[in-house]
DNA sequence: ATTTATATAGACAGTACGTACAATTAATAT
DNA sequence: ATATTAATTGTACGTACTGTCTATATAAAT
């Protein structure tokens, strides 16, 4: 009756094949044009080489697929290491260019699946829960970043901190990379873009 | 064989109420959390009391009722008006704000929905090439403030104007105002704020 | 050799879109 | 008054997708 005990060694490396081979799949197909029309379970799978029932059996649903690649996009981006060195910056301004730079290379990177796979959470509540989940990092970034700023520049208004942290969190969002970007601009122009409305819009200046 | 002429004449109103009633459910479907999910011509219908056939044979797709809704939402806003109360005042900064706030005022109007509608716009590729075109509008509103401004306040830098434009119209886009409002800040705080980052992001001000 | 878990294949119910066709209804034209 | 036109409706169909269930094959772990 009891099971026996099973461990999955060598087979893990297997999984996480496949799982990468549906993830990377479920990314290609999500980057051309109109790719989010065909974007189902079966195409995924067809693409993958892969059964459909594989996939529900990986992710459980299309939903838990969105969200592992919504995850498989900050993997790749590197986008902890950027942050790490970003804080390791002594001068809290440096902090703020490092972390606007670090998310921006992050949005630029995996720009066109993650516009898709925002929409689709706006769509299905649940999915907008769970990436929003996931945007609770960023908070916690920003958050430290704000602390940091005010410590060293701000003045002795109560909330000032909260209302930095606040715009922070708007300005280093996709929504606002992805806007600011536009179908021309690149990462090179929109990251001084938004680090100089950080500065303006927070009022914290070195100079202040 | 040539048919004989027909003006629809009293029958006309009748189908405006009919279209308004299907656009009225189909809004108010969309407004509920999760409605995106249950937005189907088959629901919109039956919520409007009408069949489903009328609402295609009215828009003829499910991509078509997305146009002509979002449409609604722009007449219902009452834009125009405000844009030109905005235009009439003299002084750039007034005509700035004034733009700045009406678009504002636009976007919270019908915030959900038109959330939900550009967000099937980004999946639908059709429907995004619909939508984008009318913010072709947006464009040259924000075309003509860049004017004013810059012929007032502006340096003799020659692409200033393409850019302070291009900044504006990332600033008044409904991302922006989505974004910075987030789930609690409503039209008082965010216009003004929008005001700032503007005033700060093209560098011209009044005392420049 | 036996057990366990992954991968696969096929079938199913439920839902939705878009189309086709016919029938009904009410206003318009003659 | 009669014929015509267009909106509205009802029904049915084909296609496609989700999610679930069941059974089987395969390969690794015990």
């Amino acid at each position: 009756m009891s099971p026996r005990p099973y461990r999955l060694g060598r087979r893990q490396g297997a999984i996480e094949k496949t799982r990468k081979r549906v993830l990377r799949a479920a990314r290609d197909l999500l980057a051309v044009r109109g790719g989010a029309d065909r974007f189902s379970i079966d195409a995924v799978a067809r693409r993958a080489g892969v059964a459909r029932m594989t996939v529900y059996h990986q992710f459980g649903s299309r939903r838990g697929l969105l969200e592992a690649l919504f995850d498989s996009f900050a993997v790749d981006g590197g986008l902890p290491n950027l942050l790490a060195g970003a804080f390791q910056r002594p001068d809290p301004h440096d902090t703020l260019a490092g972390v606007i730079l670090a998310f921006a290379r992050f949005w630029e990177a995996g720009r066109t699946g993650i516009r898709r796979v925002r929409a689709l959470g706006v769509l299905d509540p649940e999915l907008g829960d769970a990436l929003d989940a996931r945007n609770q990092r960023r908070r916690e970034v920003v958050r430290a970043v704000a602390k940091r700023l005010t410590e060293r520049y701000g003045r002795p208004a109560p909330d000032e901190r909260a209302q930095v942290e606040e715009m922070l969190y708007t300005l280093t969002s996709f929504e606002t990379f992805d806007t600011l970007a536009g179908p021309k601009r690149g990462l090179e122009e929109v990251a001084p873009a938004i680090l100089q409305l950080a500065r303006a819009a927070t009022g914290l200046s070195p100079q202040a």
